[in-house]
DNA sequence: CTCGATCCCTGGACGC
DNA sequence: TGCGTCCAGGGATCGA
């Protein structure tokens, strides 16, 4: 699953060697999951890219201008199974390759997404400020006042506000369960409920894992791999995530699972006591 | 504002 | 061996 240190991986790859290269021509398989096929077929070949950048979890190839006109950019978005490589064009195709982007050195850009949630988009500058407007703050951007005041005030449970890429961009769920172990935090509780000293061990503990995992270019938990083809390695520091029923690394309590927020939750129910008081529906 | 439910999609795990 | 069922989850969206 990429999240921002995947991401940021696969960008610094792409990054490695991309700019410069002029685009020749584009392929598409499937194209259920891009708004606007026609608009990429017809509006990459010619155009050079220019620039790599990560917002989030989303990639946006920033691409040369046609005499005066916006600044076009690829916008990408890995969904869950997204894989963007750079590869030789001799190189026999992934399965569920769906782009294709032929370059003028003989290698190809291509885009594998198994299950095809993720997104591309060929758009001007504007309308991709206009898309990502809605995004928070980047999580290793923040200093801890502003992560304070973006999360003390709020009535939901930690884990959906970790999740909630309007307030922070880029964490998902392995990254907000790691962080949550770290800060012993469980995922249930009420931001508001938090004290200063808990918001301050979340707040390191996100720098920390974010930090650590980006290090070691992501997690490969299940088909994660870079713009090279490498594997992550962080998954072996994974403390908590995918770990039910093993014991926590901190007091060999057994992990425990439950569903946060519609997704899977990992915590130690020892390191991480559960909030005393559950909110329920007052029922007469 | 916050919640849960629903949908998109495929492969892998599991039960019979 | 082979089939059916369930589950995983990022994000959008809808109704409560």
């Amino acid at each position: 699953m990429p999240e921002l240190p995947e991401v940021e991986t696969v960008a610094r790859g792409l990054r490695a060697t991309l700019p410069g290269r002029c685009i020749l021509a584009v392929r598409l398989g499937k194209t259920d999951f891009l708004d606007d096929p026609a608009a990429i077929t017809r509006g990459l070949p010619g155009r050079t890219i220019e620039g790599v950048e990560r917002r989030g979890k989303f990639l946006i190839l920033w691409l040369s201008r046609g005499n005066g006109a916006p600044r076009p950019g690829l916008l990408v978005h890995l969904g869950m199974t997204g894989q963007l490589m750079v590869l030789p064009a001799a190189q026999p195709a992934a399965r569920h390759t769906h782009v294709v982007i032929h370059l003028d050195d003989g290698r190809e850009l291509r885009y594998a997404d198994m299950r095809r949630f993720g997104q591309m988009a060929l758009l001007d500058e504007a309308a991709i400020e206009e898309r990502l407007g809605g995004l928070g703050a980047e999580p290793l951007e923040l200093d801890e006042r502003a992560f304070c005041v973006r999360i003390a005030s709020r009535r939901a449970r930690i884990k959906a506000l970790l999740l909630d890429q309007h307030v922070l961009r880029g964490i998902g769920n392995m990254y907000a369960d790691e962080s949550l172990w770290r800060a012993r935090i469980h995922p249930t509780r009420l931001a508001r409920t938090l004290r200063r000293k808990e918001l301050s061990r979340l707040y390191c503990a996100i720098r920390r894992v974010l930090e650590r995992a980006i290090e070691l270019r992501g997690s490969s938990v299940s088909d994660y791999l870079d713009a090279e083809g490498r594997t992550g390695e962080f998954q072996r520091l994974h403390r908590v995530y995918g770990r039910e029923g093993k014991r926590c690394f901190r007091c060999k309590a057994k992990v425990r699972r439950m569903t946060v927020a519609g997704r899977s939750s990992y915590f130690c129910p020892c390191c991480q006591p559960a909030p005393r008081v559950r909110r329920r529906p007052a029922r007469a």
